[in-house]
RNA sequence: GGUCCCAUCGUCUAGCGGUUAGGACGCUGGCCUCUCACGCCGGAAACUCGGGUUCGAUUCCCGGUGGGACCA
């Protein structure tokens, strides 16, 4: 059986991770089948469609690397893969239904609905159609059609017995027909709704596995009834659990940083995102933690997927994001890199491959980087305080005289780059028989004017160049020689 | 409220009758070190509760509790 999976979102504007999540599932298992991968837009709720939300779905699919094998754009044998441009498509089943007996016209209007509700509330009882129109005569029906009343079709459903059908990953599950209501099929204006496009579309597109949010769980009996009408057969059900903000809530649209793209733009890597969101409700069944997306469509398996919900974690995404940026080759990372480095340092005469260097063991995502980087430009205001460092056995008085001896040494320095200041710096500590850090660290503060920074007072001072260096010492020199009058 | 689903460290999970309940993130102690980070080594941390079944339950069954979804 060649399998066919699809991805079937709404076009709403928004894409969180659960729904990206979904589509990865649904491609892992067509690829890893050497089946086919299909993108269907379920635009019947018209009123819900967001100007460009298409565009963002095909945008986070193709950058994601879930490409689609048929699709709006693309084609394929079983098109149109929009769903409003089915629309003539779904009218001829729901004749069928009608005729089988399995759905009938119900020309009840709100108000009727409305007072059903309300009887139905008062009594305790859970809102369902009540079937009255199903009562109604072929001559009655006539007569309310000539008169143009309108009406929607709805689905007969068993008063007696239960329903079930197999999950791939809950297992069996039965409903009693009795608690199922005779749902909309297809509404006045014509459109089908969501619960009957989707299973005909299934069907015509011939999918193999219907992978899916779990919301779809309790309404998929009503869908399996459908099926036996027409007398098609059912596809394997895949549903997924839900991914959370926290145990309490789903993540949701207001829930801003659980979006796709919001992450990219915090500089996370798609390789990233999408590993974190396979392993979010899915295991591999060993240890394994990292994959990339061929990796995934080699490991990937139904039975891997679980039952319960699970909560989105930033924290294990971060961690991840920061193992694929090292993994990087420094040049990939320099070049990701650049962008955020240039938010911070707008100055020409900085080598900024330098900075990328000391950099790439300490971003876990890239927005981390303005914030490091930040004293280049400018050498903030600092207290002298940040010269005392018991660790590194050094406080206002020891700073002042290392910075002195270092700013002569400096000074008398034919070559500025990272090798001689290594050796002339440390041949300084050696001479003074010294802690190195009574000498680094107060060259390091002198430098930065921070506490912590990335790379070691040798390395900045090899970034900032001779003369900034020079200065940012001077600096130092004056503010110590203050302080230790005072 | 009705129906369905779920339940192992804070989080993601392994486990499928007998385990010192394993891994990862996070937290934490140490080492490394030119601060921080990276890296390495260690630590704390879990079977929701009550009944069964069984020689033996985290594991199987029933019920409670908790959480979620759908319908309203």
């Amino acid at each position: 059986m060649k399998v066919r999976t699809r991805f079937a979102p709404s076009p709403t504007g928004y894409m969180h991770v659960g729904n990206l999540r979904t589509a990865l599932y649904a491609y892992l298992w067509a690829k890893k089948n050497k089946g086919t991968f299909i993108l269907r837009i379920e635009d019947t709720d018209q009123e819900r469609i967001v100007e460009g939300a298409v565009e963002l779905i095909y945008h986070t699919l193709e950058e994601t690397g879930l490409i689609w094998d048929e699709g709006p754009d693309k084609g394929g044998a079983y098109g149109p893969y929009i769903q409003h441009e089915r629309k003539p498509i779904y009218g001829k089943y729901a004749d069928q239904l009608i005729e089988k007996g399995v759905a009938y016209r119900c020309f009840c209007d709100k108000e009727r609905l409305e007072e059903l509700r309300i009887s139905l509330q008062l009594r305790k009882l859970p809102f369902r159609y009540d079937g009255r129109c199903k009562k109604l005569s072929k001559g009655e029906i006539e007569q309310k059609l000539a008169a143009g009343e309108p009406h929607v079709i709805r689905q007969s459903i068993p008063t007696m017995g239960a329903t079930t059908f197999e999950d791939e990953v809950f297992g069996a599950i039965t409903v009693e027909n009795a608690t199922l209501d005779d749902q909309v099929l297809v509404k006045s204006d014509g459109m089908p709704t969501y619960n009957f496009a989707n299973v005909v579309d299934d069907h015509l597109m011939e999918i193999t596995h219907v992978i899916r949010g779990n919301e779809y769980l309790s309404s998929t009996p009503k869908y399996n009834l459908l099926y036996a009408a027409f007398g098609w057969e059912v596809p394997h059900y895949v549903h997924c659990s839900q991914v959370m903000r926290d145990a309490q809530h789903k993540l949701s649209k207001r829930d801003g940083d659980a979006s796709y793209a919001d992450f990219i733009e915090k500089g996370y890597l798609k390789e990233a995102i999408i590993n974190y969101i396979a392993l979010l409700g899915w295991n591999p069944g060993t240890e394994r933690e990292k994959f990339t997306l061929e990796e995934l469509v080699e490991a990937f398996d139904l039975g891997g997927i679980s039952r319960s919900p699970a909560i989105f974690d930033v924290h294990k995404l971060t961690w991840l994001n920061g193992q694929f940026i090292r993994e990087m080759p420094l040049e990939k990372f320099h070049e990701c890199a650049l962008p955020w480095i240039r938010r911070a340092v707008k100055r020409e005469d900085i080598d900024l491959t330098k900075i990328s260097r000391v950099l790439h063991d300490r971003t876990e995502k890239f927005s981390d980087i303005p914030g490091q980087i930040d004293f280049i430009d400018t050498l903030p205001d600092y207290s002298p305080a940040l010269y005392v460092s018991k660790k590194m056995k050094t406080d206002e008085k020891v700073s002042l005289e290392s910075l002195r001896a270092i700013l002569s040494l400096l000074e008398s320095i034919t070559r500025w780059d990272h090798e001689t200041l290594h050796r002339e710096i440390f041949a300084l500590i050696e001479k003074k028989g010294v802690k190195s850090g009574v000498i680094l660290w107060p060259l390091r503060t002198a430098l930065s004017g921070k506490q912590f920074t990335p790379g070691g007072g040798v390395e900045l001072a090899d970034v900032l160049g001779r003369e900034e260096s020079l200065r940012r010492i001077r600096v130092g020199i004056g503010m110590l020689e203050n302080a230790v009058a005072g």
